[in-house]
RNA sequence: UCCUCCUUAGCUCAGUUGGUUAGAGCAUCUGACUGUUAAUCAGAGGGUCGCCCGUUCAAGUCGGGCAGGGGGAGCCA
């Protein structure tokens, strides 16, 4: 059998008292013709490789460059330098994979991430990106462990979609139609879609939601977890056109019951993170306040990474009405010295990041749920608040801001009552038509019921402490950019 | 899409009021050393100064356009 070696993780747990092992990995670095730092990815911690004096041959020794992959065995003992507590004395080492020094990109030395992302396909192999996509993995797995001990059911949901009615931005087409302007035509000059594939225009997913909550007036809770798409002109190191979403929908659930879960689920993920992977997370606090160093004092975090995300994890989230907050603006002193580019024009008006920032990461210093926003700057589907002053009508909606993030979780209380959701649909010039089998599940045996999406980078984002979107997906898609 | 900044060696960056042959550290190559921790020491090679146009006797340096990237804003998760 060709693989049977342990996995270096694995390896640095055990007592070093002799034993016989192989490890296999790419060389980090190979110090004075001696000593390779070898990596296979199951820790940032290398193990060092020690090759005696003249045990291995002078051409064999030249080959080991970075990020050459080596197959070696030899005997674990402890080391007599001080760095590591194991040495792996080298009886045989094979080489599985030339690296050529001269043509090989990165060096033993810090990168730029703006370098690194240009080159994506070998930035895994650096201590930054493989902490982070460690943490990344630790955080979908414990999406879905929270979930199934819940007894939700994942739900995969359609990535190619034919509803346009939800809003959530603007969509990349999907067509197999030729686009050299031979595509056939209606008589007024538009494109005929009952020629393409599907027989109808369709469109990459910008949401699961409304199939979602087909599966939760079902199976009581579902969630999915898959890609999600938006052709918006977006650059900013928070978006991306192609990222992952996580959306819970919940059966006999109100607004409360769902900023309760989300609360509960955030806090989860963080905590399977920090239980699973605190080395990575330790080596990314480092490298954060290293960062961090550069920046002016007022810039910095008052918070280490490992000190923010115990935080959030022993303190709830500050809970408030929309209402509330246009009020704790209004009477600001941020405010009031006329500090915000934007001006609090009062209830009714849509909050500017810069406001967002403001109640999270100045005032209340914590994860914030703000609560029953304005009927008026909301999607169609959320739920109408009863006994609302005229003028001031409110849907049970909320989103979670998080420090140095914004909003990471956006949900709402549905609208289960067929009229008002029918009436409020029309208002707001979506076709009824075109979602007759949305509206089914108010037809038959409607429920309370409520859901929210959290965008799953962001929470990465959060969780390692990284400020570029880009640097916490494999192979980011972004306007005018899709290498890879 | 808007505002703003940046683009000089493989990487990170310096380059004066426009002036002769554009520099440094690291990396690479050659050699030395051999218990190193981004090893160290000596030497060598390495440049279309993002691209195009212009101003000028003369442009890395000044002006315009384009491209790529960073930061901020909008849209949002």
């Amino acid at each position: 059998m060709f693989n049977k070696r342990i996995k270096i993780k694995e390896l640095l747990s055990q007592e070093p008292e002799g034993q016989e092992v192989t490890v296999m990995g790419w060389v980090r670095t190979f110090r004075n013709n001696q000593f390779i730092a070898l990596n296979d990815g199951s820790t940032n911690n290398n193990i060092q490789v020690v090759v005696a004096l003249g045990s291995q041959d002078d051409e064999l020794l030249k080959r080991i460059t970075t990020s050459a992959s080596l197959k070696v065995t030899g005997t674990v003992v402890p080391s007599l330098g001080k760095g590591q507590k194991m040495d792996l004395n080298a009886t045989s080492i094979e080489i599985l994979g030339d690296s050529d020094a001269e043509k090989y990109p990165l060096q033993p030395k810090k990168h730029s991430l703006e370098f690194l992302r240009e080159k994506a396909h070998l930035r895994f192999r650096t201590s930054t990106f493989g902490s982070v996509f460690r943490v990344r993995h630790a955080l979908a797995f414990a999406v879905h462990k929270f979930f199934n001990e819940k007894r939700f059911v994942y739900m995969h949901t359609p990535i190619i979609t034919v509803s346009d009615a939800e809003g959530a931005g603007e969509m990349f087409k999907v067509t197999t139609l030729p686009l050299d302007g031979t595509a056939p035509k209606n008589e007024d000059g538009s494109i005929n879609f009952k020629e393409d594939f599907f027989g109808r225009s369709t469109n990459l997913t910008v949401s699961g939601q409304l199939e979602g909550e087909l599966g939760a007036t079902a199976f009581g809770d579902i969630y999915t977890f898959g890609p999600t798409f938006r052709a918006e002109n977006s650059n900013t190191a928070r978006h991306l056109a192609e990222f992952w979403m996580i959306e819970p929908e919940m059966a006999f659930y109100d607004l409360e019951d769902n900023m309760n879960l989300a609360e509960e689920f955030i806090k989860y993920i963080i905590k399977y993170a920090l239980e699973n992977n605190k080395e990575d997370l330790e080596f990314l606090a480092q490298r954060l306040a290293e960062e961090e160093k550069q920046l002016p004092q007022d810039k910095r975090s008052e918070m280490g990474l490992l000190e923010k995300l115990e935080f959030v994890l022993n303190n709830g989230f500050e809970r408030l009405t929309y209402t509330d907050a246009i009020q704790i603006l209004k009477e600001s002193n941020h405010n009031k010295k006329k500090k915000f580019q934007y001006e609090i024009t009062g209830w009714g008006m849509d909050m500017q990041s810069e406001h967002e920032r403001y109640l999270v990461e100045k005032h209340f210093k914590k994860p914030v749920i703000l609560y029953n926003y304005p009927a008026a700057i909301k999607a169609f589907y959320m739920r109408q608040n009863d006994g609302c002053e005229p003028g001031k009508e409110t849907v049970a909606a909320m989103d979670i801001l998080a420090p140095g993030i914004g909003e990471i979780v956006g949900g709402s209380q549905r609208e289960e009552r067929q009229e008002k959701l029918e009436r409020r649909m029309t208002e707001m010039h979506i076709p009824l038509e075109e979602l007759w089998w949305y509206l089914d599940t108010r037809r038959f045996g409607t429920v309370p019921h409520a859901g929210f999406g959290l965008g799953f980078e962001r929470m990465v984002q959060f969780v390692t402490g990284m400020t570029n979107i880009r640097d916490v997906i494999a192979f980011p898609r972004t306007p005018g950019s899709a290498e890879f």
